[in-house]
DNA sequence: TAGGCCATCTGGTCCT
DNA sequence: AGGACCAGATGGCCTA
């Protein structure tokens, strides 16, 4: 929370820090400007910065107290030996006044540096909104993120090229090639929510959900998991190996709800939040552990406009988080606000049109 | 406590 | 000359 406020608030902070760092070095041009001293970088300072840098910081701690009266004076006492004098540009000792200076160009230096991995990672939060499976409070990592990214650049570029959508199963393992073992879980449960919730709404009531832009073929037979058809399994305990080809719960084979998909060529889309599909409710770790008649996962689900609840949906995943990985990690978020985007996929009868455009 | 992830600082390099 | 970019170091936080 805390660490979020000061996220949100840290830009300004920033900006707020450079201009406290400007004004500092305009005070500082006067405290020069009283001292006879230009307040402007002279070539020494450069040199101090690029060639010298680690010499400015350990000269940074004991010479403050130096006046600048020894600013002119060089460095001569380390050539007063037998050493032979060293060529290149003489070093000037760090004065209290070119210390300032280096430290105001760190400080600069050390601003903008926060700036551009913060417009990094808002770059990186864009991205996760646009990936198959997105949450504001189970972040996929850094890494994670540009590996699913890649999965999810590299299935559509499958879809376009086979000319036809492949199985959920299919789908699901291309997104999560390479990716960990609790991403992948996150992943594939989201996918499968998104099937299960199909489901749900279409079987209890009656909504007419389209799929126009699901990936996804109907899968020629109702798909179950080894695990599931196990008589050793134990619902909701089963992780998601996919590449152990082990899946926990069964791919119905049916399309995963598809939603109003946003305008995507829209300039102005910026991967914002998919509102297809949002999962809200107890689906919560603690909760889940409860019992497992407990089970009952109540989530509302946006679907263009509408908000329904649904009742007793059992999910075959455990409880967790992203961070929480493990062997029985299932890796699947609260899902207060999961996001689901493979239904963003775009629609197969779009692509062969753009195809043969 | 170890490991993963992250933010930040820092110095070096390259570019304009 | 200054900024962008990069990579290493470091410390904090969180989870198993």
């Amino acid at each position: 929370m805390l660490s979020r406020l000061f996220s949100e608030v840290l830009p300004d902070v920033q900006r707020l820090a450079g201009d406290w760092v400007e004004d500092n070095e305009s005070e500082e041009c006067k405290a020069k400007e009283d001292d006879h001293e230009p307040c402007h970088l002279e070539d020494d300072d450069l040199d101090d910065a690029q060639e010298g840098s680690s010499r400015a910081e350990s000269e940074m701690a004991g010479d403050d107290d130096e006046d600048d009266e020894a600013e002119e004076e060089e460095c001569g006492d380390e050539n007063s030996g037998d050493k032979p004098k060293k060529r290149g540009p003489k070093k000037r000792k760090m004065t209290a006044a070119r210390v300032e200076r280096s430290k105001m160009r760190r400080l600069k230096a050390n601003a903008r540096e926060r700036t551009r991995m913060h417009d990094l990672n808002s770059a990186l939060d864009n991205l996760r909104k646009v990936v198959p499976c997105y949450s504001k409070t189970q972040k996929l990592s850094k890494i994670e993120t540009l590996r699913l990214a890649k999965n999810y650049i590299l299935a559509l570029g499958e879809i376009l090229r086979n000319g036809k959508r492949p199985d959920v199963v299919t789908y699901v393992q291309m997104l999560c090639k390479g990716l960990s073992q609790p991403t992948t879980n996150l992943v594939a449960g989201c996918l499968q929510l998104n099937t299960r919730n199909f489901l749900t709404e279409q079987c209890t009531d009656g909504a007419r959900f389209h799929m126009p832009s699901s990936p996804f073929s109907v899968h020629p037979y109702p798909y179950r998991c080894s695990r599931l058809s196990s008589p050793h399994y134990q619902p909701g305990s089963g992780a998601l190996n996919l590449r152990g080809h082990s899946y926990s719960s069964g791919y119905e084979g049916v399309y995963p709800p598809g939603a109003t998909s946003p305008d995507y060529s829209s300039p102005d889309y910026e991967g914002q939040p998919s509102p297809p599909v949002c999962l809200n409710g107890g689906l919560s770790g603690k909760q889940q552990e409860s019992s497992e008649t407990d089970r009952n996962y109540h989530y509302s689900m946006h679907y263009s406009g509408l908000t329904t609840s649904r009742p007793s949906h059992s999910l075959p995943f455990g409880p967790s988080g992203a961070r929480s990985g493990g062997a029985h990690s299932e890796n699947i978020p609260p899902f207060h606000d999961v996001h689901l985007h493979h239904d963003r996929a775009p629609p197969y009868e779009d692509l062969n049109a753009f195809f043969h455009n």
